[in-house]
DNA sequence: TACTGATAGTCAGCATACTGAGCAATATCC
DNA sequence: GGATATTGCTCAGTATGCTGACTATCAGTA
């Protein structure tokens, strides 16, 4: 099939005076991690709705990370699983406008709000848990398991390097 | 240093009736692709501020591609560089309020709008390109040469084979 | 040519994500 | 103890990104 990209990306193809300093999508790995994630959050949704849940990525994270670390604050939570704060102030919400999770004001200390997760947010972990895990697998399913993994190191290792430049690194949560 | 989250992924560490399903977030590539695309955002972001300029990754690919195949409407630019037509609109909206492409009827298709790249947004790209060539460069900052290759070939293959999975699915320009 | 379906673009609505600012409370330092 | 800095959270504002619906137009066909 003949494609105007094909035409323009051919130098061949092109008049001597036209620039080509712009490199192609696909050699841009900002541009391939954007359509990796666009990709991965349409597979984790369509699992979830398929599976009778109504639950985004981030809302699964922040609720699993809660059950994983109860009584946790806001803050801590969003160093855990690397979002801005700010974000997660609405994801919270959404979550305890579900009956998923509560926010309680600290004892210990005024400003924070202590996260818990309900039995009911228990309960919808455990089913969609299924749907979470076949997501993961779809979005990897042109890779062989040997490649899926070499892709998640590869990951791991760039976003390791790079945890500072983001307004919402990653931080383990101090005793 | 000693953290919750060493505690809590110690098996060891927790009592036998606590469910230890959910996975590790390093484990989840969904998980991996939102951070790694996280930094790439806010590295784009600073590099292209450091050189002066106000554009935004979805911007700076509009308008390139804009360059590369002027006269193209709305949705076949949305196709090749795989965003949804009503991002789209409002990325358009926001490139032409800054004065760097112009959106004019189609004589061909009344329906369609025809997009151009202005001189400004010529001169924009051209200043614009060693800041993004940087940023790329930064984003892949942890791995070897070889490493980051080997990310950006796998990216593609998964991209490949997940690319009708989302609504903006990458489309080559019909002739 | 009239009908039917598909397509280009926009809009309303929702949920991320970010910047920057602000308030209240805590921690630190003198 | 009191001034200062820091921290937890929220809010306003902006830009993605998506779903679903709508209008205007085009294309194919009976």
């Amino acid at each position: 099939m003949l494609t105007i990209s094909m035409l323009v990306n051919d130098p061949r193809n092109l008049p001597a005076s036209v620039e080509t300093s712009v490199k192609d999508n696909n050699d841009m790995p900002g541009h391939l991690a954007r359509r990796f994630q666009q990709i991965a959050v349409a597979v984790f949704l369509a699992e979830v709705e398929d599976a009778g849940f109504d639950l985004t990525p981030v809302q699964y994270a922040a609720l699993a990370t809660i059950k994983a670390n109860p009584g946790l604050d806001q803050v801590t939570l969003a160093g855990l699983i690397a979002y801005d704060r700010t974000t997660i102030t609405g994801v919270i919400d959404r979550l305890v406008q579900k009956g998923l999770a509560e926010r309680r004001p600290s004892s210990r200390d005024r400003r924070a709000r202590e996260l818990q997760i309900t039995d009911e947010g228990r309960r919808t972990l455990r089913k969609i848990t299924p749907a979470v895990e076949s997501a993961q697998r779809i979005m990897l399913g042109g890779l062989s398991a040997k490649e899926g993994e070499e892709l998640m190191r590869l990951l791991r290792k760039a976003i390791a390097a790079g945890n500072e430049l983001s307004r919402a690194p990653q931080r383990d949560a101090q005793i």
